[in-house]
DNA sequence: TATTGTTATACTCTATAACTATA
DNA sequence: TATAGTTATAGAGTATAACAATA
């Protein structure tokens, strides 16, 4: 609906945005920030933030994995893993174990209970990204983040 | 190159990152993540960072525009509008004039310094969309940009 | 000397509650 | 009663410097 009090500002949906919307940047910024609304509103059970879950899932495919490749994978700092870890570690989710051939790193596992949980969380993960894309083909989802990643990549 | 030293562990590149690569929110992500970097490696002469070129430019495109307004565009919080605000009309590239109609409201209009400079830093930032499209066609740009804003809009 | 992981800390970004002036 | 804008503040996220242990 127009807003008759104000001509001289316009409606929200009336906003002039076109310069905004013709940049790749604002408009990965947009989808991400909406992928990470839907992540909130449902994982929950869970316990897992969008970059909880982003960890525990490479820890579970890559075990042995240490703080260093994950912070160079996920573009993470080490002092930001250092409480992120400790945390998974406390709940039982994950141990770290000294490496056979490098003292100074430490390998990561997922226990038994955090490969159950990160299976479960993936695989909800994997059930809203219909949602996600609802308004996208099978094709055009797969050919927007075949897209994306070559932009990134 | 493979390290000799740690076969339990992956290397950076060799780390299976397949799961999190599946997922949308994941792909835009990194992908917005890359155009931050872009665009703070080389706007650092306009001074403005990309929440304050995303309000300057709204600003320059819908004179007489409210914070409410900006706010609902760009899914920002009125409170932390407000210092941004401050800012831009203290560096004089805005001003901020009551409403006629709505005294409540106060609308907002580039100065003719705000004008000059954000049209200089839009031209530049269109700019740059080669940069970071440098991978893409000019056809999957474009499909890239519709799919997004297919996908939150 | 360089690297892994850690601590402490600072800085930025985002979110919540409460207030004022006006509608 | 509801809304626009503001203040103060809390919380989350991200960044830098310095250190111990090991390579």
């Amino acid at each position: 609906m127009a807003n008759p009090r104000n001509p001289a500002a316009p409606e929200g949906d009336k906003v002039d945005t076109r310069l905004l919307e013709s940049l790749l940047g604002y408009n990965a910024r947009r989808t991400s920030l909406l992928a990470i609304d839907v992540f909130l509103q449902h994982m929950g059970e869970f316990g897992l933030r969008p970059v909880d879950f982003s960890v525990a899932s490479l820890i579970l495919h890559n075990p042995g994995i240490t703080s260093r490749q994950l912070c160079d994978v996920l573009g993470l700092l080490p002092p930001n893993l250092v409480g992120l870890l400790k945390d998974l570690e406390q709940r039982g989710l994950i141990v770290r174990r000294p490496h056979p051939l490098d003292g100074r790193a430490l390998g990561l596992y997922a226990t038994d209970e955090g490969q159950t949980l990160v299976r479960a969380a993936e695989k909800k993960v994997t059930s809203l990204e219909a949602q996600i894309a609802s308004r996208l083909s099978a094709d055009e989802r797969k050919t927007l983040i075949r897209l994306l990643k070559k932009v990134y990549l």
